[in-house]
RNA sequence: GGGCCUCUAGCUCAGUUGGCAAGAGCGCGCGCCUGAUAAGCGCGAGGUCAGUGGUUCAAUUCCACUGAGGCCCA
């Protein structure tokens, strides 16, 4: 017979699966597939009694391209529910947006200049909607399943309308408090400023160094500097580090007292040539005492803050609560007033009736004379420094206390009651708990007013004749209802008399004369009660739901606008985990950013290599520490996918002629090799769950990648090759390879689906041509039985690497070159070890011609291998050295042709 | 400056409560095969476990400090 007609009797199957992925032409396929098919609709379908387990997304700010962290996010997101989906839980996953706020406003007024606030809404709304079109389509392209056609958006109608539903529970518990904090102010524009409006311009201001009379003693005085003396009037306290050290120094008839570091130079700048040290101490020694203020009848405290610093000045720091960030904190540390005497244009109110009406900047000169008169100044020069200005109308800025809306965020019971859900919540990684309790801990109120725009109205009052701005909980709730019909905007929109059913009356004078409040919220309140307007309105869920799942930044964001209304409201966290992952480095170890130039995107890798590469990066890193991403990583991805897809392919090929409906074999029957196979299976499967049961991706990649390479590639498939490819097609032998692939195949498409989603899809359809999706398929139990193997495996597969040790050493020396071409003789000394050696067929084991097995209880060592050089001739068919050839062939081989269109054998 | 976190072969990761000469896969080098073939198999070279000091009979593993880096604050 010659090899061509004896190739008609060899199962070398072919398959239409292409080794080659194309992976950017193919999946955009699938995608539509399984949008026109509305396969996420029928998953919910299939699971719809199952457990719930829902992982609430939370919402992109709907503004440009996403970059790498947003993939990461939602791919990451796409594991858990797809995971989710095969194993039957009732995971509906509704996708986001984030649509109110200052970047919108800022790149809408870019291109508008509308005067028009309705019509300035409108075009915001047109942005963020515009982005959220963009960002979908992006999303979708990943590869990541959810309710595309019906994401929530914060500002839908419904949605605005819980934003003040949920404010208006909070009023009503009294977590809602009214307070002064100091903002950026333009007095020309009379508008508050955020920061990002801000711009640093140089300016000359006075700069000043004052002493303040302390109190009970002669002649002591402790000395500020300061470049706003305008700011003296509502000066309120003095801070000094309570760890540097302090001087008291005579000058002249006085002391003073300075920063021991800053002592040198200050004099040097306060032109004092001579003074003598008196004393050193602790700045912490100082607390309690009290000084004359400079300006005004009253005497004012010494306070401790870190904030102290030895830069610049006296180490002993001008304190007023109402005209600088660290100066509130300090204010409402040590319960100070948070005062600010000064108005809307920038002019003294009456709070300081010596300058009323005096504009603050003009009022410098005047101040610093004042002080000279009460012989408390000690220099003035003119300093040129880099300070804050209006970015519209470019005049200099104040940082000045106004009116604003607080969640009582200090309260003890509402802070305890937090810290208590905080405890309950699963953090992943565990450090969480550590990082947001100790944020819980330290955060000082939640201001939740903006004076903008774009954003949900707080729904307050203000009384024309008193000014008293307060809240009416009726009229708020009538509120709601009309913006559910027609948006936030009706309170732009309309008048307040057509917004208000009855009759509106201001709670302290009486007065019917109301305005409406002027400030919208806070955009971390909006997305804040996502877990309300969408998990329970929307959705109609329960809180807490499974899982929130973002990037390290949101202990501070997110997660925790979230958890206080939900503790406020429902007296619980809204998850009852949170998983978070780290950011994405370039090669070096940097952030990703623009300004430096080595953003990678992922819709370019998705373009060059496709979405499934992508997502497989995903799962090969350890997301909760930071990720460096490069084209590097990428090509090893490629690289790994090839061969995910080849070992995939190799079975595809193996099985075209394998129907599991009629062919399999029961396990009692299957070949012992066969049936470690399967307890290879049945391991791996279990270590895959695991690591998904965890979260932990990266388990499943590298446990994919290993069982693939090792236990299949270089193991069972090589050594099934034979048994596949020579015998009867429908022999038991074949049958039980077959089987055993079968199952292997289907374990490995159900645990590769969430993340190589595209993958599995194409190769479950090829695979079921009558069958919707890999996402719909049951999820295939295995039998604990398979589990159990035997014990004596090992000790087989340790003889198997002596035996490959050896063969490759007679390689090496040329004697052989396919193992084929060797025999084995395998000598050993115990006895029981005949039971190792007949677990398997040694022959298929090995992938030799031939093996001998020798008992030998005298030799020295447990086992002796000799391997030779096959003797005989080699069979043309099975490549097998024998002495038996008839013809070519070995009597095997006869055998097998003979039997060849039989059945059952 | 503060809270939290990271640092194991070129890359991505393992290394349970401190204990055999630190592992895997990929990549790389060499070889085999040509019945998984733009595939498959084998062998090999790569690590002062960021650094320093300490605790211990023994440290990649515990402690302290230093360095590099990240997120969030200030």
């Amino acid at each position: 017979m010659s090899e061509k007609e004896g190739e008609k009797f060899l199962n070398l199957l072919k398959t239409d699966f292409s080794m080659k992925a194309n992976l950017t032409e193919n999946e955009p396929k699938l995608i539509k597939y399984w949008d026109e098919e509305n396969i996420y609709k029928k998953i919910l379908k299939k699971n719809k009694d199952g457990e719930v387990k829902i992982l609430h997304d939370g919402p992109p700010y709907a503004n440009g391209h996403i970059h790498i962290g947003h993939a990461l996010n939602k791919i990451l997101k796409d594991f858990v529910c797809k995971y989710h989906y095969m194993r039957g839980y009732h995971s509906p996953y509704v996708p986001g947006w984030d649509c109110h706020g200052l970047p919108i406003e800022l790149m809408v007024r870019k291109e508008e200049k509308t005067q028009d606030l309705v019509e300035f809404r409108k075009k915001c709304r047109e942005y963020a909607e515009k982005f959220i079109g963009v960002q979908r389509d992006e999303f979708k392209r990943l590869g990541i399943l959810g309710d595309w056609d019906d994401p929530y958006k914060t500002m839908s109608f419904d949605y605005e309308a819980d934003i003040l539903k949920a404010f208006s529970e909070i009023y009503k518990k009294g977590y809602i408090n009214k307070g002064r904090k100091p903002i950026h102010w333009c007095m020309s524009c009379e508008t508050a400023l955020a920061e990002a409006e801000v711009e640093y311009n140089d300016h000359t201001s006075p700069s000043i160094f004052v002493k303040f009379k302390v109190n009970g003693h002669k002649d002591l005085y402790i000395v500020i500097w300061t470049t706003t003396p305008w700011t003296l009037p509502a000066n309120l306290a003095v801070s000094l580090h309570p760890n540097f050290v302090y001087s008291r120094v005579r000058v002249d008839k006085e002391e003073w007292i300075v920063a021991k570091e800053l002592l040198k130079q200050s004099m040097t700048e306060m032109e004092i040539n001579e003074y003598e040290l008196l004393e050193d101490k602790l700045g912490s020694a100082f607390e309690g005492m009290t000084y004359r203020h400079p300006l005004l009848e009253k005497n004012c405290p010494v306070i401790l803050g870190e904030h102290v610093t030895l830069e610049q000045g006296t180490g002993c720091v001008h304190t007023a609560p109402g005209h600088g960030q660290e100066d509130f904190e300090m204010g409402k540390k040590y319960g100070l007033e948070i005062f600010s005497p000064v108005d809307d244009k920038g002019k003294y109110t009456d709070e300081y009736a010596e300058m009323k009406g005096e504009s603050v900047f003009h009022a410098n000169p005047v101040i610093v004379e004042k002080l000279g008169a009460k012989g408390l100044l000690i220099k003035e020069k003119k300093i040129t420094h880099s300070y804050p200005h209006c970015w519209r109308c470019h005049n200099p800025l104040v940082f000045r206390a106004t009116p604003q809306w607080f969640i009582d965020t200090l309260e003890q019971n509402i802070k305890n009651s937090v810290l208590e859900a905080t405890a309950k919540t699963g953090w992943i990684p565990g450090w969480g708990e550590v990082r947001f309790a100790n944020m819980v801990e330290n955060r000082t109120d939640w201001c939740i007013s903006r004076q903008r725009s774009w954003g949900v109205p707080i729904p307050s009052l203000i009384c024309k004749s008193c000014g008293e701005e307060f809240v009416d909980t009726a009229f708020t709730e009538q509120l709601v209802e009309r913006i559910r019909k027609e948006s936030s905007d009706i309170w732009f929109v309309r008048e307040l008399d057509e917004l208000a059913a009855g009759k509106l009356e201001c709670p302290k004078c009486k007065s019917a004369d109301i305005a409406k409040g002027k400030n919208i919220l806070d955009v971390w309140f909006d997305s804040g009660v996502s877990w309300f307007a969408v998990l329970e309105g929307k959705m109609k869920e329960s809180v807490p739901c499974e899982m929130y799942l973002e990037g390290t930044d949101q202990y501070r964001g997110w997660f925790q606008s979230s958890m206080w209304p939900s503790v406020i409201m429902r007296g619980a966290a809204p998850y009852k985990k949170v998983l978070t992952h780290g950011f994405s480095l370039d090669e070096t170890g940097r952030p990703m950013s623009k300004s430096l130039g080595n953003v990678i995107s992922p819709l370019e890798v998705v373009k060059k290599y496709g979405a499934e590469i992508l997502r497989l990066w995903v799962a090969s890193i350890d997301y909760t520490e930071d990720f460096r991403f490069s084209y590097n990583v990428l090509n090893q991805m490629t690289d790994a996918y090839k061969n995910i897809r080849n070992r995939l392919r190799f079975i595809l090929m193996n099985l075209a002629d394998f129907d599991p409906e009629k062919d399999v074999v029961p396990y009692a029957e299957m070949e012992n090799l066969d049936k470690w196979a399967m307890k290879a299976l049945h391991d791996f499967a279990a270590s895959i769950d695991d690591a998904y049961d965890k979260y932990e991706y990266h388990r499943v990649y590298h446990g994919l990648i290993e069982f693939l390479t090792v236990t299949l590639s270089a193991l069972y498939f090589d050594m099934i090759k034979s048994r596949l490819y020579m015998n009867p097609p429908r022999s038991r032998k074949r049958r039980s390879a077959q089987t055993a692939m079968h199952y292997i195949l289907t374990v490995l498409l159900q645990r590769i689906s969430p993340v190589l989603s595209f993958t599995a899809e194409e190769t479950f359809r090829f695979l079921y041509k009558d069958k919707e999706s890999v996402f719909l398929d049951k999820w295939f139990n295995i039998p604990a039985e398979w589990g159990e193997g035997n014990e004596k495996y090992k000790e087989a597969f340790d003889l198997r690497d002596i035996v490959l040790k050896e063969l490759e050493n007679r390689r090496a020396e040329k004697a052989i070159g396919l193992s084929l071409d060797a025999a084995v003789t395998i000598k050993y000394k115990k006895e029981e070890f005949k039971d190792v050696l007949e677990l398997f067929d040694l022959k298929e084991f090995l992938i030799v011609s031939g093996v001998s097995t020798l008992c030998d209880p005298s030799m020295q060592e447990e086992t002796r291998i000799e391997v030779t050089k096959s003797p005989g001739e080699k069979c043309t068919r099975c490549w097998n050295y024998r002495t038996d050839l008839k013809k070519g062939l070995c009597s095997d081989c006869a055998e097998q042709i003979k039997n060849w269109s039989k059945e059952d054998i």
